[in-house]
DNA sequence: ATACCACTTGGACTTAGGTCCAAGGTCAAG
DNA sequence: CTTGACCTTGGACCTAAGTCCAAGTGGTAT
């Protein structure tokens, strides 16, 4: 069980990201009888995964989302399984959009540039 | 050559996102003698360019970047040439991180929960 | 006891990327 | 010549995702 700051340190955080990450959701933290925030030392692997789908373009509050579902134990439950192929296919979506972008630069290296001016 | 609402509507964003994109030196405009901005056509294409980077993760000051490649017109001049590269490389690690988060999604649909609690 | 560092809360402030609004100019139609 | 749609600028406001700060508590080292 780790306390804030060396949970902020090990995942690459602030303390205070982590505090609001709690306030949306995101993570949870047990309390200490003095009332610091403890977390299980899992919770780094949590954050960096955030961090991760932030960088993508994913908000917190979608994020949240996908940390709900990993949550979820029954993986094959309904409602779960069509959360999860839903955020799949957003997954894919934003891939194939990169390549697409990746594709409008490479095509123009070495070549005359259709958006001059 | 589109007057602002004009290519509001055809790129899907708002006149003041245009105004914004322009103070921010992402797309530039002419100004008929009353003052109106008119844009060229091909402008549309650059702004759902934006959007789509946007979309993926990228500011609008990245995407500035990347606007600015795309008019330059000498695509192998080496400061160019090396700046797009490193947007390639970017796009590169993006889509990498997305297939990571889809993995750890997909491995996770019909299995039992290591993030549990 | 004193210093010092990590932790607590609450609230103010910041940046990015907008939206909304007021006050006014332009222009075509009736 | 007024109405309506569209344009201009400037400034206020908004949400997301934080950061920063003040005032106070906890725990340890000297």
């Amino acid at each position: 069980m780790l306390k804030i700051g060396e949970l902020a340190k090990r995942a690459g955080v602030s303390a205070d990201a982590l505090r609001l990450y709690e306030r949306l959701g995101l993570i949870k933290s047990e309390r200490l009888p003095n009332g610091y925030r403890v977390y299980d030392p899992q919770i780094e692997q949590l954050v960096k995964l955030i961090r991760r789908g932030q960088r993508l373009g994913f908000t917190l509050r979608e994020m949240a989302d996908i940390v709900a579902l990993l949550a979820e134990g029954d993986m094959t439950a309904n409602q779960t399984a069509k959360l999860m192929r839903e955020k799949i296919s957003e997954i894919d979506a934003k891939i194939a959009e990169l390549e697409e972008l990746r594709g409008v630069l490479t095509s123009l290296h070495a070549q005359p540039c259709p958006l001059r001016g």
